[in-house]
DNA sequence: CGCGCAAAAGGTAGCGCTACCATTTTTTAC
DNA sequence: GTAAAAAATGGTAGCGCTACCTTTTGCGCG
């Protein structure tokens, strides 16, 4: 009595190699490594796999040699703009390399992403490319337990789980604000949404920029935990002008606040920036194309992600970067709508 | 002399099995199916499994059972925001499913696409969503050969190579205009950019509104195969101006167009809708808070990628819809940047 | 109190590939 | 021409899990 288990159907690896002639592991050898054959059998092998349509089967060769060829990515929002730069940058960065991109979205909820790297650690990917810096105990434990090349992106700062690519929020924020204030803006206002890590660090940018100044008021901040938005934006404004009427300029959490600034004032009828400034945070498209062109802070998103692909690939090969932290730094894009203040 | 191959050094499910004094076999059917089991075992493979750490290895559990359970996505733009609402939604709908995404980028590029279809071929995903209803000859071979649940998105159309989910662009812009003409504008120009399938298929719906008005007039057509961006709808404007001054109205191929038409319109100091009426198409959350509000055709993209992967999972199970193709439909949003002109 | 049947548990044999080593063939050096 | 080194190829034995079937257990009932 028989008992066969079904079998796929599928071409198998054995079969290529039993119509080019060789062994099952010479033609395995083919697919990892062609330069290993000798042109011949690298042609016989060649023909066959095509002749038969073979496709490898990618779990019995994980299983078989005990890795993946999966980089996973954590970040927390599909929405949000700033994450569709960086996954281009790592889309691209991650194509011609054998290396397949695995997406989660964390949602912005550290438990989320708990939860997901666990996920993640059953699948054992090659590397790992997670956001920010403030996972919680729990997460850092799974990923160094995962034993492979993890970046940390968006950020940087201390004690690094591995990698880092990122830049610092606190400075860039400190930078955006500092310029507003020789320009002769005094009552300078912060709005924000969302409210993760990195939007807590510009405030604390702010914050400290206006310190430094003697220009802090509480009167001046206006936040909100909900997603930010473009129409978000404009309410938030409603909101610090019922507080702080007499605003002068508008340090906004993202670019998405800052064009529901500007539309806000549009329907106020508020010139910018003489009787408003507004600096965004991002450097998004539309900033220079607005009208008045809006003043931000570039991020190298695109880089962030490439970059981080690139480290993490060459870690996997053995390679490893000199210094484990890049900073990627910013640069404060000045338009209209932050000129000098006329007296 | 033995010959041992390295093991991966994690916790098996023997160990677990062991630990827990039952078979191999039954913990197996814990994780899989926990109702299968007695109380009293369930609980003490529970306890082994949690005590031990253990991780099933999926590449393994792949292998044995001949399916992943991963669903494929393959989406021509990540830049684009009319692709991010539709991940949220196929990433919304996959959670709390055991399924999980495998996302890939087509570049606007069929031969890409056909080259990632057969990437999927190899992972054997239990489902696949893919964009548009333009594939070529030989990825839609590779389709019907992968034997697992598909849904094309973002258009409907004869012919689907499983399910659909989508909606009539060419009808959605017939529309549109066909709402332009008796608010009594007759110079109506159509900007778009990046002209993939779709865009394509709205200039159809446009054309034809204008023929069917005896409006048509190729000189009030802008296009460009460039990727599409705010600041290009600024340029396209200036572009048709230069070519038919007297232009009354635009119908974008998209809102970013749209927005950056109306930015445009801000600096030659024509104003909206009296010089100038703007209609754009998709409906992206800033049209609506726009200094005028912008018209747009509202297009269900969450609901989109929702309804695709309910629809794939639903089918992964034994129950297909009835019906394969469901047309999601459009809403013409009539704001401002449209109104009736005045006499 | 044993019988029959369903539910629960187990044994065995792969899934398709590659690691590890051994062997054969080719190239190089002298 | 031969020895040594290098390159190419092959044989064997799993990787960790689950499909398939068999066996055991629990339990209601005549």
């Amino acid at each position: 009595m028989e008992r066969k288990r079904a079998k796929s159907g599928e071409i198998r690896l054995t079969e290529v190699a039993k119509l080019a002639g060789v062994s099952p592991i010479t033609a395995s050898r083919f697919f990892r490594n062609p330069e290993a054959l000798s042109p011949s059998k690298r042609e016989r092998v060649a023909s066959a796999a095509k002749e038969l349509g073979y496709v490898p089967n990618l779990a019995a060769r994980a299983l078989a040699s005990q890795r993946t060829e999966v980089i996973g990515v954590l970040i927390p929002s599909l929405t949000n703009n700033v994450f569709s730069d960086v996954l281009r940058g790592i889309y691209d960065a991650s194509e011609g390399s054998r290396y397949s991109i695995q997406l989660a979205n964390t949602r912005y909820s550290i438990l989320q992403e708990e939860q997901l790297l666990r996920l993640f650690q059953a699948q054992k990917p090659a590397g790992l490319i997670v956001t920010g810096i403030d996972q919680t105990a729990e997460s850092r434990a799974v990923m160094e337990a995962m034993n492979c090349p993890i970046a940390q992106i968006m950020e940087v700062g201390p004690d690094p789980v591995d990698m880092m690519v990122g830049f610092s929020h606190y400075d860039a924020a400190f930078a955006a604000v500092s310029h507003l204030i020789p320009q002769g803006y005094q009552r300078i206002g912060f709005v924000g949404a969302q409210m993760d890590p990195r939007v807590q660090r510009r405030f604390g940018g702010y914050r400290d920029a206006m310190k430094a100044a003697s220009l802090f008021d509480p009167r001046l901040i206006v936040t909100t935990p909900v997603p930010t938005s473009i129409t978000l934006g404009g309410s938030l404004l409603a909101d610090l002008l019922s507080k702080a009427p007499d605003t002068d300029a508008v340090f906004c959490g993202n670019d998405d606040l800052a064009l529901g600034v500007l539309f806000e004032c549009q329907r106020r009828h508020l010139s910018v920036p003489e009787d408003m400034a507004i600096v965004g945070f991002n450097d998004l498209e539309f900033m220079a194309s607005a009208v008045p062109p809006l003043t931000s802070v570039r991020t190298n998103r695109y880089e962030m992600g490439r970059s981080a692909v690139t480290m993490v690939l060459a870690a996997i090969d053995g390679n490893r970067p000199p210094e484990p932290v890049v900073d990627l730094g910013f640069q404060l894009m000045v338009r209209e709508s932050s000129l000098p203040r006329r007296a």
